[in-house]
Parts: structure tokens; C-alpha cells; sequence
DNA sequence: TTACCTGGCTCG
DNA sequence: GTACGAGCCAGGTAAT
């Protein structure tokens, strides 16, 4: 038997591991998820290739001769993040004590050490296997070198190379120097990708003989190639790995690369330290090693089902005994498949359902074209499922349950006995990170799902899932069940832990609900008054757009920030005044104010765009929103996609409906009651700066929202030393901007910019103000000590915001320590909202009222309400909104009515 | 032709 | 470097 060498790439595995797990910590809050991952990985690699000899290589500090040759090598690629550098040291310490000979050679990158190695490896007929995530690494590939992507399990061979790239493993430099490495900032040959660089090299075998008969190449392509070619000597050293690393410091032969024993005592620590307790538990001999599912139990990671059995429901014995276990299971996981991604326009396509994990059963209802093979009758079977459905007491999980209540309601049928939904819990746990299925069930089942894009494609090429045959189908399908109900088992103990997280993920079921009715409901538009508006404003724009041309000396685009600044900075020789992060001057609208006081065409481009962004957003937009089937507009809330808690509307988006301009408020008139009734809006009072005054604890300005006070007026009474009705318009619009400017966590600069004063005039004020309410100024630093030492703030209410960031340096940590400011308020408002719209509804169904919520604008809620409940409905409004919570100030609401929401507001 | 990014603007 | 949190539009450019 040949002996075997296992090289792995610890530096395409540190980030990785870093990206892929929770934000663990240990108990002195530091980071120990890469730590966690990297040493995981170790031990499967150990447990999986038995390797006679082995070594993990990782890049060395500090340039390399890559750099040299080409300055803006990795030029664009960011810093480590300073919560992985902190692991480096610790995990090249941990592979060491595990016994692995570690390499990190100067001068050149972890490939090249590999490189080298696998090589010397060869001369001795010892076959390699490079454990790596790195493609770049293909062109090692031949009978004596194997590599294997062990987070995937992809293994390639020369045959893999092939079938992966559509080139052998010693063209791969070839093909990298055609297509160029984006990441690496390696230029290849300009709008050439993997399609046209396989034709090539398989038409002329090799980049040499592609170069020697460049001339052949027509076109625009072969021109780019023959621009190209001067830089081919530069990119082939660039891409091609060295095999000839000086590495006498760390061996002299592959003997060197044997395991050795591990080191206790240093693991021990280790582990001991970063809160590793079942790999302590196993160094110490209290727990007997079980490789893999050790790992789990210490990474919290279930078993991976002992088998999976995923079955197509086809006939109706199938059917039968399917609906009988679901009837009997004390809890069932269910998904859709549908037709869209839009909920009000998906058409149900399957059902999948799963009681027990690796198990799950798919029926296919409305699968089309040649894959579709058997299925049950659609109308029939739902009739079937209807009652179970329906039934409230059958409890059921799923993941995302406000698209799957749509897709149902769309069938005709109200499920109910919503328990639980994976995708609420993933999101009080960690709001800040993803809480797609995939991407859930990698990090907390350590399970690979299949994709949505594997099955259905992607972009324009997408087919709809009742294109799909039934056999992939239920694979998919089937699999989301399982996942939904795995994920269930795994995140409802951590929910639990938390006693406030928990009562969190209480409200977001029903906050669920609400949102789904809401939705449903959909807000009625005056199609009719927005397309006379479009009208009018597109004529407006004509001319607009004819004055500028007349001031400009020429016609362009007026929507082109490109064109603009040609005209404004180039031909007009205007001052530049800022400039976008590329480098391009800015034509903002703060720019374009300025520059309006000296020059007349920014006004008219201010006029321009303000009235273009209405038309093509607004106007134009929302009238082709209205869905043809009900005549309202249904917007999307996305109840899991905003870290501090709040919902986002998309598809149309309901939340930024213009109302700061006379212009833009017109738009709102267009938001109408049903026939006989009126809109009725509530909003809170200053909800952020009450929510401050409560976290704060801060006496003078509890005091002035406890007597009722115009906020604004006090705090400016306070910050010029003036009684509040001695206040002048100036002072209290200083005054507002100083109290917005607190809740975002503002500097001196900012607030001078905003009102443009002195810096030193800002900070003046600033210090006064934290003279005048010195709690807040405590709050303020208490709360980012508090960030930095947990790794996260609550709000009032229990809801968990992390800052990744906030033990980087520099801008990073600052960005943290403004959002550790925000999040408690942002957050906590958000929570107060999400009881109140839970209330209201609940009041509405009990009164039995056939008013109806039609909207959410985070501090203010729209409902569509009859004439004839018009007075009960405002009467009660407010109450209900401020009931919600007792605080240390009060909460106000107040509510106007209307025939159109700009009426009401 | 499609997919993605940038700059800009809307809201609370 | 410099005020928190979002979504959407048009233009521009790269890849197909």
C-alpha cells in the first residue's frame, strides 16, 4: 500500500469555519467559533484519512513575492475581521498540541508550501491529499495528488478536474490566467469567462499556440485577448504555485510531517479556556471519544438522522396513511412548494409534511409537463386535508408560516394551530444573521440542503416548481419539512434558555399572524388620481429637463449622475465640493443645495430629481401594484429581515410613502378608505425619545414628558438657558436636531453638518445638553461598556441585538458603538408596535368590528374603517396602543381620520 | 439580453 | 471617518 500525506489548507478553512458558526463565545466574551470550527475539522480530517503523514499550512503574516511582482495583488480584499485575527494565534497553537506539524512560511502563501510539499511527497511515491476550499489548487492535480473540499465532501481527482473546469488539471493555470481572479485581482483577459476560456484552450490545447494564433481570434474578443497578452507573463506568475519553497526552518523530509503524540497538558488549556467542556471532558477521561457525533453534542449539533426516508404521496393508500400519522403526530412540520415567490400570486404546487426526523412525505398537487407523472387530484385531496388544516388544535411548525398561510388562503383554507416557526425562532436568536433554511440547517444540524437554484435555476433561466419532475421534487420538498422540524428540536431549547427571548419569540408568532391579515387585507389606491398625477409631473419634468439643457449648453441625461458631473465639474468648471466613496464628485442634494446659492442649474436638477423619484417610484409604480383579483395593494412584510426588530415592506414598499413635501403628500391623498369609510391613523408621540427617557432613567427629561411638555421646546429651553416659551423657532428646530441626532449616536460633526453650524458651536450645544440631562450621558457610555463586555444590548422588553463589531477598532467599532446606542431604542419601539398591532387586532376580532389594519409605518398603524365604526375605532385606538406597557413615562398615541390618509396623518 | 453594483432618494 | 434602520429606481458595466 501506498502511504499517504494529508496537507490541509488551513487558511481557506479558517475563514470558513469563521463565517459558518454562531458568534460563540467563551466566558470572558471572546470570539471561539473559528477556534471551535477549525479544530473540529482537524479531527474529522484525522478520523477520515488516516494519513501516515500530515501537515496544516497556513499563510504567513506580511507580503509575499506575489505582492512584489504586482502591488495591487489582493489589493481590493479587506482586512481579516479583528474577531477571526484574534483566533489565528490560538488555533495554530491548538493543531500543534493536537500533534500536526504546522507550516506558515514567509514570503509566500499557504498554496505554495503546499505545493512544494505535495511534490517532495511525490519523488517519494507518497500519494497526497490537499484538504482544501481553494480552486486555484487544481493545478497540482495528478495521479500522485488528489484534493478534497472536506466541508463539501467534493473529492477531485484528474477526471474531477475535468468534469469541474472542462480542462485538465495542467491547464488550469491556463484557464486562470484567461478568465482573471476577481477576489485575487488578477486580470485575465477582458470579458472572457470559464465559457469562452474552455473553448478556447480546447481548440488550441494551451495558452502558448491561443497566443500564437491570436491574429485568428475575430472580433471584439480577439481583440481583448491580443490587449492582453502583454500581461500574461505577469498573471501566469501570479497564478502559478511555487514548488520550490525554502521550508528548511520547519522540516527537512517528509519524516518530519509524522504525527506526533498530542500535548495534553497544552490542549487541556486550550480547551479548558475557550469553553470547549466535552473535549475537555475527553482529555481528562471522563467521556469516552465518539468521533463526529462528539462534535456535535459540543457544538450543540444533533445526530444527523440514522436514515432518510423521504416518500411521494401518489395513490390514495399512501395518502390515507399519511393524514393518519399526521393526525395522530403531537406535532407536524409542513412546507409549500408554489408557483411564485410572491404569496398573494402563489399557486399551491405540493405539500410536504414530517413528524419524525429524516423522515417526511411530499404530495404533489400541481405539477405540470413531462416529470409530472401521478398525482392525486388537487381539489380532492385538499378537501381531504382540509379540517386538519383548519384545526387549531393540531399543532403545527413551520418555517416562515405567514408565506405558507398565504399560499393556503390562496386554496381557500385558514391554517391554523400555527405553533412554532423555525424562521421567528433563528431570528430572536441572531436577527443580525441569516435565517434561511439552508443556511439555518448548516449551522445548527450541520446538515448540506439541497438549494432552490439547484433545483429550479437561476435568474431567467428559473423554471417554476411545477416545472420540476416529481422525484426531485419530493427530494427537495420533503427535505424542507424534515429541516423545519429538525431545526425546531435544535433551536427551541436555546429559545427557552432565555427567559426574555422567549417571550420575544411569543410575540413574533403573533405578530405572524397579524401581519398575514394585514396583507391580506391590502390597502385600497385611487389608481385613477396617481396616473393624473404621473401626467402632470411627467410634464413638469419636460420642462425641467428642457431648462437644464438650455443652462447646460446641451441635452443629456439628466438621470445620469455620470453625465452630470461631466457637465457640472468638467464643462462648467464647478467647485467639487465632495466626493462619492469611488472618487466620483458628488451631486447630492447636500452638494446641489450648496451649490444652488451660486448657480442656477442644481436647482432645477433638485427640482428634477425629486419630481422623477415620485413618478418612477410612486406615481407610476404603485398603480401597477394593484392586484388585478382584488383591486388593493398588497405589500410584503418582512418580519425576520431588520436587526433591531422593526418589519420591512417590500414589493411595493409601504414605508417610505413620500410626506414631507406638499408634492409628495399628494401621493398619500391616493391611499383610500373602502366605499363608506374613512382611514384612520395612530401613531406614538416621540416613542424613540420616550423609550430613551425610560432607558436612561435620566430625571429632568422623564419630567418633562411626565408633565407633558412639547419635547423639543424644553430641551431647547435647557440647551440656550432660556424659559420654554422663550424659545424661538431657530432654538427648537436646533433643539429637534440635537435630540434625533442623540438617538443615532451622533458626533459633533454630524450635528454641525445637519445644521449647519461649527463643529465647535455643535459640540457646545452637545455639552450642554449632557450638562442638562446628565443620564443620558451616563446611558451613552453605559450601554457601549455593555455592548463591548456581552457582545450585545436588549431592549426593554428582552429582545437580543448583536454587535459583531463592537470589539474591532477603529471606524468599525465606533459604527458599533452608534448602533449599541440606537439598537435599545430602535428596538424597544419596535417591540411596543409589535404588542400594539397584536392588541388591536385582538380587540378588533372580540368587538367583532369589520375594520381592518391595512398598514404599518413603525410608529403608526392605518386602518380601513366603516363610517359607522369610525367613532368607536379612534376612541379606542390610543388606549389600546399605550396599554401595551407600562414605562417610566408615559406613552402617548394620537389618531386622525380622514378620506384619505393624508387626511388622517 | 441579463445580472450586479453605484449613487441617489424616500420613509421612521 | 463622522447620525440609526430600511427598499427601490435609473444608469452603467460585465458577463452571456
Amino acid at each position: 500500500m501506498k502511504k499517504t500525506l494529508l496537507l490541509v489548507d488551513g487558511s481557506s478553512y479558517l475563514y470558513r469555519a469563521f463565517y459558518a458558526m454562531p458568534d460563540l463565545r467563551n466566558a470572558r466574551g471572546e470570539p471561539t467559533g473559528a477556534l471551535y470550527g477549525v479544530i473540529n475539522m482537524m479531527r474529522k480530517c484525522i478520523d477520515d484519512y488516516k494519513a501516515d503523514y500530515a501537515a496544516c499550512i497556513f499563510d504567513a503574516k506580511g507580503k509575499t513575492f506575489r505582492d512584489d511582482l504586482y502591488p495591487e495583488y489582493k489589493g481590493d480584499r479587506p482586512s481579516m475581521p479583528d474577531d477571526l485575527a484574534v483566533q489565528t494565534g490560538p488555533i495554530h497553537e491548538a493543531i500543534r498540541a493536537m500533534g500536526w506539524p504546522v507550516i506558515a512560511a514567509p514570503g509566500v502563501e499557504a498554496d505554495d508550501v503546499i505545493a512544494t510539499l505535495a511534490d517532495m511527497a511525490a519523488r517519494s511515491d507518497i500519494h497526497t491529499i490537499i484538504s482544501t476550499g481553494d480552486k486555484d489548487l487544481a493545478q497540482l492535480v495528478n495521479s500522485h495528488i488528489s484534493l478534497v473540499n472536506t466541508m463539501t465532501g467534493e473529492n477531485l481527482d484528474e477526471a474531477g478536474v475535468l468534469a469541474k473546469f472542462g480542462v485538465r488539471p495542467e491547464r488550469i493555470v491556463d484557464y486562470l490566467m484567461l478568465i482573471g481572479d476577481n477576489v485575487d485581482n488578477v486580470p485575465g483577459v477582458t470579458k472572457v469567462g470559464p465559457k469562452t476560456a474552455v473553448k478556447w484552450l480546447n481548440e488550441y490545447d494551451s495558452i502558448d499556440n491561443l497566443v500564437a494564433n491570436a491574429d485568428q481570434i475575430k472580433g471584439v474578443a480577439g481583440q481583448n485577448l491580443r490587449d492582453a497578452i502583454a500581461q500574461f507573463e505577469l498573471t501566469r506568475n501570479l497564478i502559478t504555485v511555487r514548488r520550490d519553497c525554502e521550508l528548511t526552518e520547519f522540516m527537512q523530509s517528509v519524516e518530519d510531517l509524522l504525527p506526533r503524540a498530542p500535548d495534553v497538558a497544552t490542549l487541556t488549556n486550550i480547551y479548558d479556556r475557550y469553553g470547549f467542556r466535552t473535549w475537555l471532558r475527553e482529555l481528562t477521561g471522563d467521556a469516552e471519544r465518539v468521533p463526529e457525533q462528539d462534535a456535535r453534542v459540543a457544538q450543540n449539533l444533533p445526530d444527523a438522522p440514522a436514515q432518510i426516508n423521504y416518500q411521494t404521496v401518489d395513490t390514495a393508500e399512501k395518502f390515507d396513511a399519511c393524514l393518519a400519522a399526521i393526525k395522530q403526530a403531537e406535532r407536524v412540520a409542513i412546507d409549500t412548494e408554489t408557483t411564485s415567490l410572491n404569496p398573494m400570486q402563489a399557486s399551491l404546487v405540493g405539500i410536504s409534511l414530517a413528524i419524525e426526523p429524516g423522515a417526511a412525505w411530499y404530495i404533489p398537487l400541481g405539477h405540470r409537463g413531462t416529470g409530472a407523472g401521478t398525482q392525486l387530484d388537487k381539489a380532492h385531496t385538499l378537501a381531504a386535508l382540509r379540517d386538519w388544516l383548519q384545526d387549531e388544535r393540531a399543532a403545527k411548525i413551520l418555517h416562515n408560516a405567514k408565506y405558507d398561510s398565504h399560499v393556503f388562503l390562496n386554496e381557500g383554507i385558514t391554517l391554523s394551530g400555527i405553533k412554532d416557526d423555525t424562521m421567528l425562532m433563528a431570528y430572536v436568536l441572531e436577527s443580525h444573521r441569516s435565517v434561511g433554511m439552508q443556511e439555518l440547517a448548516q449551522r445548527y444540524l450541520g446538515r448540506t440542503g439541497t438549494t432552490y437554484e439547484e433545483i429550479c435555476g437561476k435568474g431567467a433561466k428559473q423554471i417554476g416548481f411545477d416545472e420540476v419532475d416529481i422525484e426531485t421534487a419530493t427530494h427537495y420538498a420533503a427535505e424542507d419539512a424534515d429541516f423545519t422540524l429538525q431545526l425546531f428540536q435544535a433551536l427551541a431549547p436555546l429559545v427557552q434558555e432565555q427567559e426574555g427571548l422567549e417571550r420575544i419569540y411569543r410575540l413574533e408568532v403573533q405578530v405572524s399572524r397579524v401581519l398575514t391579515l394585514i396583507e391580506r387585507n391590502g390597502v385600497r389606491i385611487d389608481e385613477t388620481m396617481l396616473r393624473q398625477q404621473s401626467a402632470q409631473i411627467g410634464a413638469k419634468l419636460v420642462e425641467l429637463e428642457n431648462k437644464a439643457y438650455e443652462l447646460a449648453g446641451q441635452p443629456f441625461n439628466l438621470n445620469s449622475t455620470k453625465q452630470l458631473g461631466e457637465i457640472l465639474f468638467g464643462k462648467m468648471n464647478l467647485p467639487v465640493l465632495r466626493k462619492t466613496p469611488k472618487g466620483a464628485p458628488s451631486t447630492d442634494e447636500d452638494v446641489l443645495s450648496r451649490l444652488a446659492a451660486d448657480y442656477p442649474l442644481p436647482r432645477t436638477l433638485l427640482d428634477y430629481r425629486s419630481l422623477a423619484k415620485l413618478k418612477s417610484t410612486y406615481t407610476d409604480k404603485l398603480p401597477k401594484m394593484i392586484n388585478a383579483s382584488t383591486g388593493r395593494v398588497h405589500t410584503d412584510y418582512a418580519q425576520a429581515a431588520v436587526i433591531t426588530g422593526r418589519l420591512a415592506s417590500s414589493d411595493p414598499n409601504l414605508q417610505n410613502i413620500p410626506v414631507r413635501t406638499e408634492e409628495g403628500r399628494r401621493i398619500r391623498m391616493a391611499f383610500i378608505p373602502s366605499d363608506g369609510g374613512v382611514i384612520v391613523s395612530a401613531d406614538y408621540s416621540q416613542i424613540e425619545l420616550r423609550v430613551m427617557a425610560h432607558l436612561s432613567g435620566d430625571a429632568n427629561l422623564q419630567k418633562s414628558f411626565q408633565e407633558g411638555e412639547d419635547i423639543h421646546r424644553a430641551t431647547a429651553g435647557e440647551v440656550f438657558g432660556v424659559a420654554p416659551e422663550a424659545v424661538n423657532a431657530e432654538q427648537r428646530r436646533a433643539a429637534k436636531a440635537i435630540n434625533f441626532g442623540l438617538i443615532y449616536g451622533m458626533s459633533a460633526f454630524g450635528l454641525a453638518a445637519n445644521l449647519g453650524i461649527t463643529r465647535d458651536a455643535a459640540q457646545t450645544y452637545i455639552d450642554r445638553y449632557f450638562a442638562r440631562y446628565p443620564g443620558v450621558a451616563d446611558y451613552m457610555s453605559r450601554i457601549k461598556k455593555e455592548a463591548a463586555a456581552k457582545g450585545y444590548v436588549e431592549t426593554v422588553f428582552g429582545r437580543r441585538l448583536w454587535l459583531p463589531e463592537i470589539n474591532g477598532k477603529g471606524p468599525r467599532r465606533a459604527g458599533a458603538e452608534r448602533a449599541a446606542i440606537n439598537a435599545p431604542m430602535q428596538g424597544t419601539s419596535a417591540d411596543l408596535i409589535k404588542m400594539a398591532m397584536v392588541a388591536v387586532q385582538a380587540w378588533l376580532e372580540k368587538e367583532k368590528l369589520s375594520s381592518r389594519l391595512v398598514m404599518q409605518v413603525h410608529d403608526e398603524l392605518v386602518l380601513d374603517v366603516p363610517g359607522s365604526e369610525q367613532a368607536l375605532v379612534t376612541q379606542a385606538l390610543p388606549g389600546l396602543m399605550c396599554d401595551v406597557a407600562s414605562l417610566a413615562v408615559p406613552l402617548v398615541a394620537e389618531t386622525g381620520v380622514g378620506h384619505n390618509w393624508e387626511e388622517a396623518h
